[in-house]
This record gives structure tokens, sequence and C-alpha cells, in this order.
DNA sequence: TTGCTTTATCGACGAATTGTTGATTACACT
DNA sequence: AGTGTAATCAACAATTCGTCGATAAAGCAA
């Protein structure tokens, strides 16, 4: 069974215990101590690195007993996991639906400009989990969630422009957009957010629509496909 | 004293240590270590994936005693990233500096048909490393190095088109060209590589110079620079 | 071939972390 | 107030880690 597998399935038996008691509160005592443990990971991420903490670090910041710990999470991978769905989450909730009036793109759209102000707010906790000693899964994971804001956008441009005959399929450039979207976030976030998310947002938009090129002030080439 | 400075004195020492009996010839009992100890971390990487595996694991595979190890690298990370290094440095031998002939980019640069074809070839490799058990140290290794190759592509730009008033500093294109195709590459490699190197590097390269627009077949909406 | 240098081996060490156990206490909700 | 769940505590065996000193083996050069 792989670990993906067994992160699910391990949510799946939490969320039957939890409702099995009372189909709509969770316990308090289950909060905080979740809370704690989340708190403390994310103040032990920001003081030494992700693979330099261990579960005793945890639990002991937390200042609760390490077999505690083992009662909600497998182990730190699971709870900083876990705790990265909360924080997408939230910026699902800020960022709200693709705005439809803006389809054709004529201003960057705002969810873009919320997404690079909520990795602004949480720059420290991005800074760790993107970097050099962060955490592969927590990526992989992201890069999920950034290409399903950007392909529906994608697809969406077919309504709007229904005769457009794509040569390239959408899969492709999704996922283009998005490498380039994570590989933008990283450069800001490592040289210490040097724009505002505003122009981080413009600029990402333009150049994403119109191509490398037109941002060096030079036409393209002509696109023959062959 | 950060991670990355004491590889690098790391791999000073050794340098210098080599450097001091021979100055052009390796111990072939080196070489022969390292050989055993990077097959072995290779073949169980594909077996387990990358996090799974121990020290031990790898010595015991390589027929070497765990002390052994010590001896060449700090830890499997380590061991990893050195090897990594080995593997890149093929590729920059293969790829060949840039093509003077082809800044424009009238036809896929051969360099970035080589990048994919290196990614395919070792592609048991890169689907570890880049994935979700992959190794973070090495993904901002490959980042740079990408960056090496699309930089000063880029920057060439200017000589070709000294007219040309760019709108956006090549740092924050280069970096966006870079997550694109690293995104693009791991999206290959986890959809077993449904392309030829070939057609990626072509679509990967019209789509960069081109925008996203012109590949779905729609003119690009027209550009104020506010 | 001999002798010097470097590398690899072996066994072992304490230290740290891991995942789990059973018995007990504290807490929350009805 | 009583019932059930959660948290605590101490302790367990098992792994892994990094390092140590002493010994054996291999390479190289005279």
């Amino acid at each position: 069974m792989s670990y993906k597998q067994q992160v699910s399935n391990m949510s799946k038996e939490k969320a039957s215990q939890a409702s099995m008691t009372n189909s709509r509160k969770i316990d308090p005592r289950i909060e905080r101590t979740q809370e704690a443990l989340r708190g403390a990971l994310m103040a032990l991420i920001e003081e030494k690195g992700f693979d330099a903490i261990s579960v005793q670090d945890v639990t002991e910041r937390a200042r609760l007993n390490r077999a505690t710990f083992y009662l909600h999470y497998r182990d730190k991978q699971d709870l900083l996991l876990r705790t990265s769905e909360a924080v997408f989450d939230r910026l699902v909730a800020e960022a709200g639906p693709i705005d439809r009036d803006n389809l054709a793109l004529q201003k960057p759209p705002q969810q873009l400009v919320m997404v690079f102000r909520h990795v602004a707010e949480h720059r420290d906790f991005y800074r760790v989990v993107l970097g050099r000693s962060g955490v592969p899964a927590f990526v992989a994971r992201m890069r999920e969630y950034v290409t399903t804001f950007t392909q529906p956008r994608i697809a969406s441009l077919h309504t709007l422009y229904p005769t457009a005959v794509p040569i390239l399929d959408e899969m492709f450039i999704s996922e283009y957009v998005t490498g380039a979207l994570l590989g933008i976030i990283i450069w800001w976030l490592e040289n210490d957010l040097p724009h505002s998310p505003e122009y981080m947002a413009d600029r990402f938009t333009w150049l994403s629509v119109a191509g490398t090129y037109r941002m060096l002030g030079i036409e393209p080439p002509s696109l023959d496909a062959e």
C-alpha cells in the first residue's frame, strides 16, 4: 500500500470516528491538541527546518506526550500535509471562484493576486517547505492545487472563443503555467519578495498570455505548425 | 554553517586529498567504492523510494562496510546530490554550448531536445527524485542548473534585438521559463512520456515564445503597460 | 620485489528516534 | 452524575546514526 493511500485511509478513519460520536461538532480536546501540534510544527520549521525536526521535538514544544502525536498523525510528513490542506482551504475560501467576467484576462485575475498575497502572508512557511530542505509531498500537492486554478481557466477560454483551434492540448498548457507559477513564487520568496503581489500577478499574467518575446519588446516569430 | 557550505567544503577536502597523492589519477579503490555506492543507491531508489532507504541498505547492497560510506559521503542526501552532479555533467557534455545560429528560435533549440532526451534516458531516476518522495535539494539544484540554460538564452536576445525595450526583467522571465520547464518535465514523466523529446521541445519552445493564447489559437489581447 | 601510503574492514560504542504497549488519569458531553 | 473518549505516563524492543581504534588489504613508487 502506498504512502498516499495510507494517509487518505487514515483521514477517513478519523473522519468516521468524529462523526460517530457527534455528526457535527468536533471534540474540543482533539481540536486543541491538533492545533498545538500544528503550531509547534510551524514554529520549529522556521527555527531549524523540516528535516531537522523529530516527533519528539514537536510534542515537546506542544507540551503533549509523544504517544498523543501518534493518536492523530502517522508521522511528521502527515502532520505537515494535513496542516497544509488547512492552509489551502483557507486560500480557497479567500480567493473564491473564477470571476466569469474576466475570462479574457483584460486584467490580472483577482484569484492570482490572492494567491500571491496568501503566499506573502505565510512567507516563512512557504519559504521552508518549497526550499532546499522542503517537503516534496507538499510541493506535489501544491502543484495539483495550483492546477485546479489554471486548468479550468484555460478550459474556459474555449467557451469564450469557440472558433479557436488549439494547436496544443490543455493539459500541456496548464502544467506549463502551473510550473511557471511555482517557479516564480519560489524565486519571489528566495529574493525576499522584491515586488508587490499585485505586480507579480500582473506580470505573470501578461507573460503567460503573450509569451516571453513580447515581454522583451520583441515581436514573436511566425508560428508555423508543422 | 549551512548544509550547502558543509557539502562544498567536504568536496574541497576530498579534492585536495586526491591531488595530494597524485594530481591526475584517482585511486581505483575510491572509484570502485563510489561507483558501487552510487549504483546501490540508484537501484534502491527505484525499489523503495528515497526516504525509505537507510545508509545501511546502501552499504549492504554495495557490499561495503557502513563505515566506508562515511569515508566518502556525509549522508544519503550527499550521495544523491554528488551523484546527480555527475549526471548533470554528462548532460552538459552531451548538450554542448548554445547554438549561436539559432538565437531567434526559428526552430526549437537543440539543447532543449537534448535535455528531454536526457530525461527520457534516465527516466526512472528523475521520476523518483522529482516525485512525491523526491529530494528537494536535488530539485533546487536542478532549478539552478536549468536556469544556466534559460538565462543566457534570454539575455542573448538583447544582442539580437538591441532596439527592443524589455518591459520585464530577465530574471523574472528566466525563472518563469525554468519553472515551466520543470513542470512540463514532471508532467511528462508522470504520464509515462506520452510524446517524443522532439515534440516536447518543440511545443515548449513555441509556448514560451508566443504565449498561451496563441497556442490556443487566440490572438492575445493588447498589452498596455500601466 | 620491497616498503610506504592510502583505503577498506571489523566490531563496537553511546545516543537518538521510532512505533507501540497497557494502565491510569482527565476531560467533555448527555 | 455517569459514560465514553482522549490524553498521559513509563517503558519496551528495534533501527539508525555517527564515530572510534585497531587491523587487513590494496595501490603505487622506488
